[in-house]
DNA sequence: TCCTTTAATGAGCTTGACTCGAAAATACCG
DNA sequence: CGGTATTTTCGAGTCAAGCTCATTAAAGGA
């Protein structure tokens, strides 16, 4: 009967929906309190459930910390493939800065859970964020590495987890220095400087000389217009300089 | 009497020895157990002490594990500083291979020491290992860049701290996938790879025009290279004057 | 409506960091 | 040396928080 199989469904709902409101409540308790300063009893009560209720949708406290944590990974990594498919250069280095301003963005603006998920990798060993979870994450990064590959932008005998590394290591570090600026307004006018970097050190160590061509400023005249364009910006600075 | 200045000394020298066996003791019982793990009453156990006795010495056990901490970094700077005396190279990229080479194994080999300090950093944040201990360890590599500078070996516009982030951000990172590999075999062998790599990143990033016509990547794409380092930097003075 | 199955609950159990009063060791003084 | 003051050590006891489980409530099915 089809009125068996509708409460069957909405059960099963309920259920989800319960478990989101959990999952729901500890992020924000976690958020606030880190992971030992969170208590089962304030996530429970802000979830409008038993302390009890909690233990039979998830076996420990640092499995709940996990389910928080796949979550956010998994919000990230989608965010991310966004950001790849709206980009509009077609070139790997202008989609390249696109993700590492994203990446570097998110990991200012998110630095507690990404702080919570080494923390409780290395802290608890029993239980991590699941490898393919941070995987899948960094995807994004080596499928645009290996097309950038293809398509003979990047030197075909880079090896891409070293380039990986690179990549989301400095970024990471990068981050952290920011983020200990103790002037909080100047923050994100210094994560321009981090992103053109990374995007000039993948340039100049992993480019070949054909990109350059291909980003359209062809040849040796090219260099020259920019040569021009650039002292004309300095001339300028200079002039402000001496003027302030 | 000398029987009486003796007594005082060795008295102080007896609460020494006996805060040096508890340290022991801590230390091995983190590196076991993780910090978590680890129980007040085994560190106790094995330093042959009473437990209450520890917290004569240390206020909690988060100050025992940063007592810890803190001398393992403090004995990591020390062995850096050595290596950049008894290196025989005297360039700038000798002696960066050296740190490198140097770094990602001692991060490899003490992957505990390191995870557990950020860990604790991270998840409890009343206690954190001094900035100034890590900022002491980082300082050797400024103190080669800035020399690398001086001498004209390095590109007079690079910003210190962002280089930084890349040379240990990349380091922590690679030494993380190095440890990843199932075959433990092949984990020395992996090192290498890696501290060239980071080498002629520096080299082709940092490097001023002398390095890189030595190693041969000069030419159209290595001038274009140079002007999107310029045009970066260009723009960063601009944003800064415009805020200011 | 009654029975079976599933879900929810919070009082209590367990564990481990930390306290504290007492005892042992040490230092000081006549 | 003997006695007293001070310091150091100790481990049983306290407390807090994660987790369990017997009990209760709800839902499903005939």
């Amino acid at each position: 009967m089809a009125s068996k199989a509708v409460p069957a469904e909405t059960q099963r709902a309920k259920l989800e929906r319960k478990e989101g409101v959990i999952l729901a409540a500890a992020r924000a308790i976690f958020v606030d309190h880190g992971f030992d300063g969170a208590r089962m009893q304030e996530i429970a009560r802000r979830a409008g459930i038993g302390e009890g209720t909690i233990y039979s949708y998830y076996e420990s406290k640092a499995e709940l910390m996990l389910a928080v944590l796949e979550q956010f990974w998994d919000g990230l990594t989608r965010e991310a493939e966004d950001v790849m498919v709206s980009v509009q250069a077609t070139d790997f280095f202008g989609r390249l800065e696109a993700l590492a301003a994203y990446h570097l963005a998110a990991v200012i603006r998110n630095s507690d859970f990404i702080n919570l998920t080494f923390a409780l990798r290395r802290n608890n060993s029993e239980v991590s964020v699941s490898r393919d979870h941070l995987r899948q994450y960094v995807a994004v990064f080596d499928e645009l590495f290996l097309r950038g590959q293809d398509r003979g932008e990047l030197r075909p005998d880079a090896i891409l987890w070293q380039a990986r590394d690179i990549f989301y290591g400095s970024l990471e570090y990068s981050a952290r220095s920011i983020e200990m600026t103790i002037d909080a307004e100047r923050i994100p006018r210094e994560q321009g400087p981090v992103v053109d970097q990374m995007v000039a050190l993948f340039r100049s160590h992993y480019g070949t000389g054909d990109s350059a061509v291909a980003t359209g400023t062809a040849g040796l005249a090219g260099v020259e217009t920019r040569l021009d364009q650039l002292t004309a910006q300095i001339e300028t600075l200079n002039e402000r300089l001496s003027g302030a």
